[in-house]
DNA sequence: TAATAAAAAGCGAACGCTCGCTCTTTTTTT
DNA sequence: AAAAAAAGAGCGAGCGTTCGCTTTTTATTA
């Protein structure tokens, strides 16, 4: 249950490029790990081609999906996007619900992790910056798969549709548990709830609305700055940059 | 072009119940200006028929498609729910995009009109009270529809995905006018426009997480009040609420 | 007021089409 | 040569939509 892992002493990510370079599942990496946890559904046996397939597979699906809606995508637009047949689709994926259900599963995994990585800070305000900007790094990383999963949820087997939904309410009560007790003053949950709410939803901003944000990308880190400046700010935390009130220059 | 209403110096709300009672599209009213804008698509010709059957289908909708996604919800899904045939469906729509049609025609006009009382302020931050709270509290008068019109985008035709963009858009910058109007040192359009997506991210998290807020109504005053100090917070406005830092009772 | 004719609204089987999915055959890899 | 992967025609089901018909409403007349 109590997870001490002192042995490894892991560096903390500072930057996305950093984040990004250490991201554990960059490339083939999460294709792997997709055929590891599917591999009872999936028909083709060997890893080479299941991993090929699958790329495919998600690649077709973040583009056409995003545009149409998954519902209305055919299996028959994902064959002539990824160049499978419909024989070759099925021998990688068990059914349509299957993408989707693969990645509310991934988004679930990479959650976990970043979740993982904040509670092994011992500065409670570490581990503020460690969740929100790994959350932020993150989605931006896989903002198709965390995209996919916060409009398509609704297609999703009910259980799932569960389980998606209980992802978001960890991800806000980790926020909230972090924020109140490092702001113990501010009228308890109440307030330190509506903060951590918001952080929640600037963090989804931006992997909801990327026609807003597909412009360079180092402003991941100014955005991820000011969102922590906002957070110190609501929660009336000293770490917040003083207002620079009535100054005036020219 | 400029529009003085000296005239009819209407009174600006406080309460979301006064919003309430003085919205312009209660009950019936709002069915009747759908029928009047879409009458050339509508086979009925009676305003009363017409009336009755768009209140039965939009009705039907906001309870199938949030749960099963407006593309999976067949025309006979919303037979069963109406209680009307497939003729009788036809008779007041003229196809099923159209319904979607109509929900982000009616988003558009109370956005349009919420952004007229702003306007119609003359001190800025009244202007962003009205705003603010105008914009909350027609969002969840019309929770069903401004939900239904953010997840379901992607079943428009291109044209009309373009206009519930720009809708999105231009919220956003009526918040930053005003915000920048009233806050012009922090550093210009840099500061005050990630304030105005935090925003507008706020008011939407209210409808699109029906979930998390049903619970009882009186709490839309106090979350509108909470946003509001959060913006001047952000904003660095003198209009904040002091930090209580260090004072602890018991 | 009751009877009747004209008009409008409501109905639902049927249509052409596309969907997710299967299964036998062919091709590629080992 | 054996095994694995890819192909794609074909299946039944369900889709959005239409249209000829019935029922209800409205207008007119007695």
């Amino acid at each position: 249950m109590s997870s001490v892992s002192l042995e490894i002493e892991q560096h903390t990510f500072t930057s996305y490029k950093e984040f990004e370079e250490n991201f554990e599942y960059k490339g083939e990496r999460l294709y792997s790990m997709i055929f590891e946890r599917n591999k009872d559904k999936i028909k083709v046996s060997k890893e080479k081609f299941a991993i090929r397939n699958l790329q495919k597979i998600f690649n077709a699906t973040f583009l056409i999906s995003p545009k149409i809606g998954f519902d209305a995508m055919s299996l028959r637009d994902l064959s002539a996007e990824t160049g499978l047949s419909m024989g070759g689709l099925y021998s990688s994926i068990s059914s349509k619900d299957a993408i989707a259900i693969i990645v509310k599963d991934v988004v679930a995994v990479i959650c976990e992790e970043v979740v993982d990585e904040s509670r092994e800070q011992d500065d409670p305000l570490e581990a503020l910056r460690v969740l929100v900007k790994g959350y932020l790094y993150a989605s931006t990383l896989m903002q198709p798969w965390f995209n996919f999963l916060y409009f398509e949820t609704k297609c999703l087997p009910q259980i799932n549709q569960e389980e998606s939904k209980n992802l978001e309410l960890a991800q806000v009560g980790e926020l909230e548990k972090l924020i109140s007790s490092l702001s113990p003053d501010l009228k308890s949950c109440h307030k330190s709830g509506f903060v951590a709410t918001m952080a929640l939803s600037m963090i989804q901003e931006r992997y909801l609305k990327p026609w807003k944000y597909h412009n360079p990308e180092k402003t991941v880190d100014e955005y991820a700055d000011s969102c922590l400046q906002l957070i110190y700010r609501a929660a009336c935390l000293e770490e917040a940059t003083p207002c620079e009130t009535g100054l005036k220059d020219s």
